[in-house]
DNA sequence: AGCACGCCGACT
DNA sequence: GTCGGCGTGCTC
């Protein structure tokens, strides 16, 4: 008796790629009952490696029997509609290319989690079927009923119960059906959005005859009158009034309602609102283009019949958001997609509640914190429709049919660039293939071109448009440096604040304005050292000192996370006096309350956002005027539109400019520009005060004058002299290993070896300027290349044959190596 | 990427 | 004497 089942396999084999850093797509046998549902693209489950078993795409189907190894048949075929289009694996396999991963790795980036299922995905029961199970087949009730016993079960565990090989076109349709989910589902939360309000409070609210005894009450505060009256207006016409509307129709301000509270007549609330506007805002989008964008726009669709894409410099405020909307409405109007891209961060905000008042459904928005469910639901409804598609770097890998824009909005923003896990794609290159695969135009808009785009347009391959004024009219902000030798020179222990500050702070508040203040550094101080011997706190897995964190009050490492408690005393020296020295945004938020101690401060940073939907929160807050200043990281650089932020400070220039990177002057430049483009938006001409030690760097001066053709000259002229981007191309290559002498000697062979193939394009090898990170000791080498890209095959080439020649080596193949190309 | 296989140290 | 560390190689 044979030990197998014979298994009646056809002539026809499928190349299948799996979600898997393995080279290539493998191939599978087809038995003769699963061949008519064979086409590309759809998923089919196979078996990888003895017990497990993974979800693939169909990438080929062919006739050439394999000669090296006996395929093995694929299980099942899941879906009837192909999954992803031949487009989608072109872009994929270019990333792959390009970038230096495997299929595999791009793949498992690109499909929705939902999309890709395997042997021990855990799922749920969906609480709507807890206790009616009617309606649900056999198999469908098997499983629910298993899950109301153990609550969840993996996707093996269905195999068991049903005792059947496939069973993943089931649980397709179970997902789909949302009888169950996938446990990472349950993990998404939601914070509605919150709206700070105004009421009567009883007996007012419910006898309206009282009204009179109101006023009479009021009667000797005229502020509190004219609060009374607007509010007994906005009633009238709408469900609920907000503290903000009255603010804005009458010179009253919290302390006038807050009076009013205390008196009885008002009550305070937050009302939860619907994030897709439940109450209607001025519809700015509604108006008509100014006569600036106007021109803008009639550029633009000229030079976008001539070129592939084109650059909108726009300074903030030039409503460069309403020319993307006019671009949107005419693609939509044509009948094609448009994917509009931003940083992940900048969606979280206004600019998708904007949108979605213009477009309604027509746009969908596609972000992190999507649930499972909803990515597949978008991601059938960019397969089967005509949308626009609001989205961060994910949304490249959408199923595009039809694809006619691409809008990049904040071009310049180094979050575009995925650094960790493969691939190690930039957003923004990759969106400009998408759209060259789909033969779709590409606008990019920013305030602050990067190098490279700009580089681009001096090079007549991208078109330019700029827009130079505030589509309000209202000026740009006024700058001011202010330096922090002379004002703190000695005193610099006690403050990060210049008077100048300060005062600028202070006059801002009390005009009833909003203030940002930008520290690029987060928790409260980055050293804690030991005045008399020099010890300071180190990270046991890092090569970085420990920030320590007054919230916490522990010591912890931004690279790896390991956190300590604050020693007492130096461990070198016994000493108890240990200084905290420099700076981070909690430390700011906490001196400032003690020149401003009435002021109301936030902090957005990476620590109070991480609640996933505490960014969120934050801004709205701040929007609703519960407080008056931010005190933030970047993060308050990023797409946010307040309209009454009167001052932005920068604490501490020196920092941004000194980075030891060859792009800290341009990264200087963006953040300054871009946080200064908070101040002053609607009504009134904001100011910005810089803090710097060094005031005659010229980043500074470029700012000051917002004078980006000097700033773009100079940094080029750098960049041509020291062979950096946008000149040549870079790709870093860094070799990993816990152990300093192997990832030594690994460096010294993989360089003999690499520079016999590329000579002197190789620098290095190079400890980076942090050499160890989680336990790994770290060495860089770094290939420049050209720019045109001609050599870039036999490059990569070379590169690919060190790794294998390493990994051959004894004793090496422990070391990793991570390839990025044109890192940032 | 996982995972099994296999060869070396520290323990019931 | 075994348990388990991780270095090595393979998966259609």
């Amino acid at each position: 008796m044979s030990s197998f089942h014979p298994i009646s396999t056809t002539h026809t084999f499928v190349n299948v790629a799996l979600p898997l850093a393995i080279p290539r797509p493998f191939t599978y046998s087809v038995p003769e009952e699963l061949l008519p549902m064979l086409q590309f693209g759809v998923r089919v489950e196979v078996e990888f490696g003895g017990q497990k078993r993974y979800t693939g795409l169909i990438v080929d189907i062919h006739q050439s029997k394999p000669d090296d190894f006996q395929p093995k048949p694929i299980i099942a075929v899941i879906d009837e509609m192909p999954l992803i289009n031949p487009e989608q694996l072109r872009l994929w396999e270019w990333i792959a290319e390009y970038y230096l991963c495997t299929l595999g790795e791009v793949m498992n980036a690109a499909l929705p989690a939902n999309l890709k299922l395997a042997s021990e995905t855990i799922l749920t029961l969906s609480s709507v079927f807890d206790d009616d199970m009617t309606g649900l087949n056999d198999k469908e009730y098997l499983i629910a009923e298993a899950l109301t016993i153990q609550g969840e079960i993996t996707v093996d565990d269905v195999r068991n119960i049903l005792d059947q090989k496939s069973v993943y076109p089931l649980i397709r349709s179970m997902l789909e059906k949302r009888i169950i989910f996938l446990k990472e589902d349950l993990k998404t939360k939601y914070t509605p959005k919150k709206v700070a309000c105004v009421r009567f409070a009883e007996p007012y609210a419910s006898r309206p005859e009282l009204l009179d005894e109101a006023f009479e009450a009021v009667a000797r505060a005229s502020r509190q009158v004219e609060a009374l009256m607007a509010f007994v207006q906005l009633a009238q016409k709408q469900e609920f009034v907000r503290r903000q509307d009255i603010y804005n129709r009458v010179s009253a301000d919290s302390t006038v309602l807050n009076a009013m509270a205390k008196k009885g007549i008002f009550e305070l609330y937050d009302r939860e609102v619907s994030r897709l506007g439940g109450y209607e805002e001025d519809t700015v989008d509604a108006g008509n283009l100014s006569a600036p964008q106007e021109k803008a726009m009639t550029d633009i669709r000229k030079l976008l019949k001539e070129k592939q894409t084109v650059l909108l410099h726009g300074v903030t405020g030039s409503g460069k958001t309403r020319i993307y909307v006019e671009l949107i409405r005419e693609a939509l109007g044509r009948g094609e997609q448009v994917l509009y891209l931003l940083p992940e961060i900048a969606l979280t905000t206004q600019i998708v509640m904007r949108l979605q008042r213009v477009f309604g459904n027509r746009i969908a928005v596609y972000h992190s914190r999507l649930g499972n469910n909803e990515r597949v639901e978008m991601w059938n409804m960019v397969l089967n429709d005509k949308v626009a598609v609001l989205g961060a770097r994910s949304a490249l890998f959408l199923p595009y049919a039809n694809l006619g824009l691409v809008i990049i909005d904040e071009e310049h923003d180094p979050s575009f660039k995925q650094n960790d896990p493969n691939p190690r794609y930039h957003g923004r290159d990759t969106a400009l293939m998408l759209a060259r695969i789909h033969g779709a135009k590409v606008l990019m808009g920013t305030a602050t071109p990067s190098i490279e785009t700009y580089f681009n347009v001096l090079q007549k391959k991208y078109g330019y448009v700029t827009l130079n004024e505030r589509f309000t009219g209202v000026q740009l902000p006024e700058i001011r440096i202010v330096d922090a030798k002379a004002e703190l020179g000695k005193k610099q222990h006690q403050t990060h604040f210049t008077a100048t500050l300060i005062d600028a702070l202070k006059a801002a508040i009390e005009r009833g304005e909003q203030a940002i203040l930008f520290q690029n550094r987060r928790g409260y101080a980055p050293t804690y050292r030991c005045p008399t011997c020099d010890w300071h706190s180190e990270c046991i897995h890092c090569d970085v000192s420990m920030t320590y964190h007054k919230f916490h009050n522990a010591l912890k490492c931004h690279y790896c996370g390991y956190h300590t408690p604050l020693p007492a005393a130096c461990p070198a020296c016994g000493n108890k006096q240990l200084v905290l020295q420099g700076f981070g945004t909690e430390k700011i938020e906490d001196e400032i309350q003690i020149y401003l101690p009435e002021a109301r401060v936030g902090r957005m940073d990476l620590d109070t956002v991480k609640a996933k939907t505490a960014h969120a929160q934050l801004i709205n807050d701040f929007e609703e005027r519960r407080l008056d200043i931010l005190v933030g990281t970047q993060m308050v650089t990023k797409g946010l539109d307040f309209e009454s932020v009167g001052i932005v400070g920068v604490l501490s220039a020196d920092q941004l400019i000194q980075f030891p990177d060859f792009r800290a002057a341009e990264r200087a430049f963006q953040l300054m520009i871009q946080v200064a483009g908070r101040a002053g938006r609607k009504h009134k001409r904001g100011e910005v005060l810089i803090q710097a030690y060094n005031t005659t760097s010229p980043v500074l001066l470029e700012v000051l004058n917002n004078d980006y053709q000097s700033f773009i000259q100079r940094e080029l002229q750098e960049r041509s002299h020291f062979r950096f981007p946008p000149y040549v191309r870079l790709i870093r290559i860094t070799l990993k290993h816990k152990k300093a002498p192997v990832v030594n000697e690994a460096a010294d062979k993989y360089n003999v070896f690499l520079r016999g193939k590329l000579g002197d394009r190789v620098n290095g090898p190079a400890v980076p300027p942090i050499g160890r990170v989680r336990g790994q000791y770290l060495i860089d080498f770094l290939i420049r290349l050209e720019r045109d890209g001609s050599r870039m095959r036999a490059v990569k080439d070379a590169i690919l044959a060190a790794n294998d020649y390493l990994a051959g080596l004894e004793g090496m193949s422990g070391v990793r190596v991570v390839v990025d190309v044109d890192p940032y």
